[in-house]
DNA sequence: CTGTGTCAACTAACATGTTAGCATTCCAAA
DNA sequence: TTTGGAATGCTAACATGTTAGTTGACACAG
């Protein structure tokens, strides 16, 4: 297998690791994920240990590690003994993401609408008025992290800790592809109404509700970013 | 956190590693999780780099790397600065998987019921009789082997890779546990006949009919786990 | 007997030296 | 011009030395 390089700037964009907490290893790791999911890492970029050893300041250990664990969680391809590259995009990648976001956040939602408590719900319909808050205010990114908690909050309310975390692994692909995107104008407010439907089905304890509902929102994003590998083909393999 | 020594012999039963292939860490990965899913490494085993390194004839290097790994799939905790162990295991966590795979499995089965080509469908059908030869033959093991080699083709003709991968992930724990349990008469016998409903539904290409028979047939395990945390209450934390 | 502080032994985490495999380059021969 | 192969420069993989934090035993005071 070749490593083409695509491009070697002597300087890359990394964040000031100084910052964050915990072990060395797991800084660079923030650091180079944040980099790679920001697009300041382009696909096909090739990383350095070298060079990032000497930007960050540590050595060639923790580095190492943080590339093992990026390239666990596929945003980085490791060519035995040559070299690392950030992944480029692949089509059939991001639908199997999606695929498996959409087949444990179904599973979660229908388990949630059955089991709801009265606090959950209350907990739900408060992050939903703060979204409406945020479109009202214009507020895109506001929105956009009131979304999220949304999320987030139907995963916590199973009471399974990892399902978060692996349902985000899945989606980690499709968050990636969508930085190339414009926000549509109308989308938040389309969104919102797709996020009242859902909170709707859980407040009334219809399982199979909330699995439409949410697979209908669940499915608008995958579509959006078809276009993508013609107008960016360079991000693709 | 504290580290109890629960046991601490000088010689661990470890696979031998010269028999395997690939990079010394995937061997030393591959020896560890086999020794910790046959048992042979219980839950609580504190794991002591150094011995390992001797044992084997390798370094630190892909030792550690093999632990970190094992750590991310959650067959070891690592305490900072202290040592690892084998994790013990934990109910809650044996359901989540359990919640994780019937989630992934039962949208893999519908994907597949619903897309199915003839030859996918002759290739089930073919495994099932496999099964049942199997069964004529008391061969318990040869019929696990199929049994587990039907849930891959299901998840392989999905056409997504990394499904059998993270499900696998999930089930891990509840595997381990199996360990633990003896083979109940007859239930061999009963796992065919739910086998053949689920593949009847895929040769109907009747997705919801799949989903019911799978979730009819995964639920089966995990209520038999449940006793063990009475009766081995040293194995869970 | 109980709680507390010191200290020794162990560990993970980190740094750095070494080895070996792959790719690219460039030159020479056909 | 093309081909092939030796040399070079890069890398991951591995080995090993160093550092610093945690544990746990033991002595000692209350």
């Amino acid at each position: 297998m070749s490593l083409p390089n695509e491009q070697d700037p002597d300087e890359i964009a990394l964040p000031d690791i100084g910052k964050l907490t915990g072990s060395l290893a797991q800084r660079v790791y923030e650091a180079l994920r944040t980099a790679i999911l920001a697009m300041d890492l382009p696909p096909g970029t090739i990383l350095r240990k070298q060079l990032i050893c000497e930007q960050l300041g540590v050595s060639r250990s923790p580095v190492t590690e943080a590339i093992t664990r990026l390239a666990g969680e596929g945003l980085v391809e490791v060519v035995p003994q040559s070299g690392s590259r950030v992944t480029k995009f692949s089509m059939s990648e991001i639908h199997e993401g999606a695929f498996l976001r959409e087949a444990i956040e179904l599973a979660a939602v229908a388990k949630v609408a059955a089991e709801r408590t009265e606090e959950q719900l209350s907990e739900l319909t408060r992050n939903l008025r703060l979204q409406a808050l945020c479109l009202e205010d214009n507020d895109e990114a506001g929105f956009y992290r009131e979304d999220q908690r949304m999320h987030e909050l139907i995963f916590s309310f199973t009471g399974y800790p990892k399902l978060n975390t692996l349902a985000a692994a899945g989606w980690l692909q499709v968050n990636r592809a969508r930085q190339l995107l414009l926000p549509i104008r109308g989308r938040a407010q389309e969104a919102y109404e797709e996020h009242k439907v859902i909170i709707e089905a859980i407040r009334a304890r219809d399982p199979e509700k909330a699995r439409r509902a949410m697979r209908k929102h669940l499915s608008r994003l995958v579509t959006r970013l078809e276009p993508l590998i013609e107008s960016r083909p360079d991000l693709f393999d």
